[in-house]
DNA sequence: TTTATTTCTTCACAAATGTGAATGCATAGC
DNA sequence: GCTATGCATTCACATTTGTGAAGAAATAAA
């Protein structure tokens, strides 16, 4: 079955012809290291889950800083979150992206465009719901972080990430994980230090 | 008409006999300034509208910092998350909200429930695409914030307040401001300094 | 108006984080 | 095994932000 269908069933019981209907407006794409699936500026059109490989996306600020919003995989401990390559902001408003998605190790992607869920949606009440509940899930991945970075220093959000997503920094090169958290890499290390000795 | 039902047509049409369904299951509600309209670790069980009065949500760090999160009113600068008392993480998941939400000034209130807008939405498509609707425009509100406390210092974020939403600081403390931006009210007196200097 | 209370600002100093350079370490390619 | 490259760490120093105390300004109370 497809990996996106078998996704969507942790979510929502599917009948066989609704699985039939889904699989039929998937698309399946594959990107090599360092290509470019979402660009700064353009409009984010698909829903892309992630089959396998790395991802990363990232904000650039105006002095070209680059800020890592979300690190994506998919194996045993990924999160909602790190299956979906896509800025929700731009999918849903339409509204110039200003993410850039970048892939880190060749992936493979299961790519859903906008149209052809807003089409789907009208037809099945159920859909409708499970994107809902879908949105809702990306509200409040969203806003665990908005209450870190509000509320945490820089060594509580690190601390916070060893203790609910420490596989992370293996998967990740550690300045990656530094711009994770909002901090430079030199910070990061210098953290980790801290905390080693304590 | 109920000023809540006004402001849901701004979003979308509804029939006479819709608008009135909705008013039946809606409640009007006041409190005194210093009232706690939610309390930390308590679900959040309303979608609370504020007709009139000022309000605020915080969060308390295990320091007892405050840091407020949103500030509430209802006047033409309103924003979209100005006029809802409630923690929209907690409402869905039924998860023990992090927010207090605190009355600054006398409010009046219209409430409505879960359950009845769970119900309500079950009845109605056109509905359930409203409060999709709405959860999205949550989720872009939540969105910025986590993009400005990723990417911007201190004084930038000062410099976006001003330029949109500069009514804050006539409407509310500055040593509120200065929670909602995540610093120290010396800190703001500091930049609000600098600024009038450049 | 006068006084009391709260908020805002300023200051000096402390703590956290950023920055650039130097070094060490690991890995990939030769 | 050697070398080149990229990454992680460490250090010294700069910058930003926090903190506590004091005084000024605004607001509320008397």
């Amino acid at each position: 079955m497809n990996p996106f269908v078998t996704f969507l069933k942790h979510y929502i019981d599917l009948t066989l012809m609704e699985i039939e209907s889904i699989e039929n407006i998937l698309e399946k794409k594959s990107f090599k290291a360092g290509e470019i699936v979402l660009k700064e500026k353009s409009i984010c059109k698909h829903i892309t889950f992630l089959v396998y490989g790395k991802a990363r996306s990232y904000f650039i600020n105006h002095e070209g800083q680059e800020f890592t919003w979300s690190l994506h995989f998919n194996d045993k401990d990924s999160k909602f979150e790190n299956y979906f390559l896509l800025d929700y902001n731009s999918f849903l408003s339409k509204s110039p992206t200003h993410l850039t998605i970048e892939v880190i190790e060749d992936i493979e992607v299961i790519m859903l465009s906008y149209e052809n869920l807003q089409n789907f949606m009208a037809t099945s009440l159920k859909i409708a719901t499970l994107n809902n509940r879908m949105s809702e899930i990306a509200y409040q991945n969203v806003h665990n972080r908005a209450f870190s970075l509000l509320t945490l220093t820089a060594k509580e959000r690190y601390l916070q990430l060893l203790k609910e997503e420490p596989y992370l920094l293996n998967k990740f090169k550690h300045y990656l994980i530094a711009s994770y958290l909002g901090i430079a890499p030199q910070s990061l290390s210098r953290l980790r230090n801290e905390i080693v000795k304590s």
